[in-house]
RNA sequence: GACUCCGUAGCUCAGCUGGAUAGAGCGUUUGACUACGAAUCAAAAGGUCGCAGGUUCGAAUCCUGCCGGGGCCA
């Protein structure tokens, strides 16, 4: 148990004490919360705990905090002091910064990875973009925040499965087919009417071209029909590598890759239908199967397959979160751009229809991407005259910056990309401020292995006794409950903030205390303290999934 | 029109499970490289937290209404 959570201890049974004395009413009592006062005055940690019990126990907040004072034991508290209405401010010992900064460099590069006892199973689904064409730039969110969240939940030890949803069934395919099989044949001298829904980028050229190249005029002779089969594989085939292609080079993976065609293929969606008429959460209007959405909250009843018999998109969203749950998942995280916003209602309803809690799906919406250079937005690319695509940005500012920027801000907020910023290479760039500190540190060390001085784990730490050093290690002993909040609210960007103090903090450091060339038990404190900054903030940025630059 | 996200310093945003004097980066101004990397540091200026009510000992944070912007569904 760290002090944190032995001084919480001490306080819950503090008033406990004072409540079978007498001196405060009986009720039962809240949950313990410690924080980092606003200022250094009020000590180390404060708590609001009395004014919090104040209410349950109907009495005087004030006289709590004294009762919680009076019975107060613990072994690394100095004293406890009662401030305004009611808060109670902890000053620890002064040694507690020791005690933190040996348990963190004892978990060296572990420092920072929490367990669970009992972690629930956990599928996140992210990206997911269609396999028609290239990732753009709102897909570069979404692939960025999603994979930093996986990190962050993988590092608070959820157990999290990453996964990526191919859309390769719709009709989609087949007009990447139809553009496929157009500009083939153009390649070849053949000319034919683009298909009316055809995709115009670029990439459906490349597509082609790479597909003269491996198999020339082969395709040419071939009926339309065949042909167009031909290229519906073909052309999947080379779209699906391009884009694990992109997202790897982006730092982004997937355990799973989960194709639609697969439900379609087993028939899950026939299946899946008849489940839900037979339960009565499904019924027949207008020639049409409807879903009785409105009975989980939905606005209205939503069709799922048409009169027609052509199932909506519903109709395999509702056979793929089938699916996801009979896989043994407890909950599922969807990240979705806010476009599908409007989505969230209907899908929640069929997990209920199907028989699970809607809570258990969890959507993320994530808002949209607005591009700037030059204080202008971007709307489109110079080069193609398209939406900017993932790669032209990695390209302009570095995957690094990139994941950055995206990752920076709360998914709640429009994101404004600021192009130039994001590929300067100096102090106004955050990017370089965190990974500048790593490298800094980087360099010392390498500095002292070439002066063939060891660093000593065991080494004395009461030389550590600037009020920056003091500062910096409980900067750090914030991380691991810093984690777990990031992860119970999936906001990555917490991570991305903390990170850009704790840097702050070592430049300012490095700045004021001189670590080579002190006094020798000083030095190796410094090179402890060092060497766990450097830890954290390279835990940090694998979180973010930003390298951590050893030479910049 | 329904739903939803946003509105906090000149700009971009944190803070929102109610708590002490509302924070950061950028920009602006001033200062620091003849010892570890100046992609750095030190300091200053900069605020009716969109507006109005309400709840509370206490509201940027919760509730209601309104205004403004984005998204989405009609």
């Amino acid at each position: 148990m760290n002090i944190k959570e032995t001084l919480a201890q001490s306080i819950e049974l503090a008033a406990k004490k004072a409540m079978a004395a007498g001196v405060i009413n009986e009720g039962t009592l809240p949950l313990v919360t410690l924080e980092i006062p606003p200022q250094k005055e009020f000590g180390d940690y404060a708590t609001n705990f009395a004014m919090q019990a104040a209410k349950s126990l109907r009495c005087n907040p004030r006289l709590v905090a004294q009762a919680v004072c009076d019975h107060l034991e613990c072994e690394y508290l100095e004293r406890a002091e009662i401030a305004g209405p009611g808060f109670i401010n902890f000053y620890l010992k002064p040694a507690w910064v020791y005690t933190v900064l040996r348990n963190i460099v004892e978990q060296g590069t572990n420092y920072g990875n929490l367990t669970q006892v009992k972690p629930e199973k956990i599928q996140l689904e992210y990206v997911s973009a269609n396999p028609t064409g290239p990732l753009h730039v709102g897909h570069g969110r979404g692939a960025a925040f999603g994979s930093a969240l996986a990190n962050l939940m993988l590092a608070a030890g959820y157990d999290v499965e990453r996964e990526y949803y191919i859309n390769d069934a719709g009709n989609q395919i087949n007009n990447l087919a139809a553009s496929v099989n157009a500009r083939y044949l153009a390649l070849q001298g053949i000319t034919v009417d683009f298909p009316e829904n055809g995709y115009h980028g670029e990439d459906i050229i490349d597509t082609a071209k790479r597909i003269v190249k491996t198999y020339g005029d082969k395709f040419v002779p071939l009926a339309e029909e065949e042909r167009l089969q031909a290229f519906r594989t073909l052309a999947l085939q080379e779209k699906l590598a391009a884009l694990k292609e992109d997202l790897a080079a982006f730092n982004v993976e997937f355990d799973v890759w989960f194709s639609e065609q697969t439900l379609h293929d087993a028939n899950q969606i026939k299946i899946v239908c008849d489940y839900l008429m037979d339960k009565g959460s499904m019924y027949e209007k207008d020639g049409a199967l409807w879903l009785r959405s409105t009975e989980w909250g939905d606005d209205k009843d939503r069709v799922v397959i048409r009169d027609n018999g052509v199932p909506t998109y519903l109709a395999a969203d509702i056979a793929y979160h089938r699916n996801k749950f009979a896989r043994g998942f407890d909950h599922v995280i969807n990240l979705w751009g806010a476009d599908h916003h409007g989505y969230i209602a209907r899908m929640k309803a069929a997990v209920g229809a199907l028989g699970y809690k809607p809570e258990q799906l969890e959507v993320l919406i994530l808002q949209m991407v607005n591009l700037y250079r030059n204080g202008e937005v971007v709307k489109m690319s110079k080069r193609t005259g398209q939406s900017v695509t993932l790669n032209e940005l990695i390209e302009e500012v570095g995957t690094d910056a990139a994941r950055f920027f995206f990752v920076m801000r709360s998914i709640d907020s429009q994101l404004d990309f600021d192009l130039t910023l994001a590929t300067e290479k100096s102090s106004e760039n955050p990017v370089y401020y965190v990974q500048y500190a790593h490298a800094r540190i980087c360099s010392i060390l390498r500095q002292i292995a070439e002066a063939g001085i060891s660093i000593n784990p065991q080494a004395e730490l009461s030389g550590l006794t600037e009020a920056i050093e003091l500062d910096l290690i409980k900067k750090l002993a914030e991380y691991p409950d810093l984690i777990a909040r990031a992860a119970k609210e999936r906001a990555p960007h917490i991570v991305a903030h903390y990170v850009q103090e704790l840097a702050g903090l070592f430049h300012s450091f490095y700045n004021q205390c001189r670590i080579l060339g002190v006094a020798p038990e000083v030095q190796q404190a410094r090179l402890l303290l060092v060497q766990a900054v450097s830890n954290t903030l390279k835990h940090a940025l694998h979180i973010l999934g930003i390298s951590a630059p050893e030479r910049m």
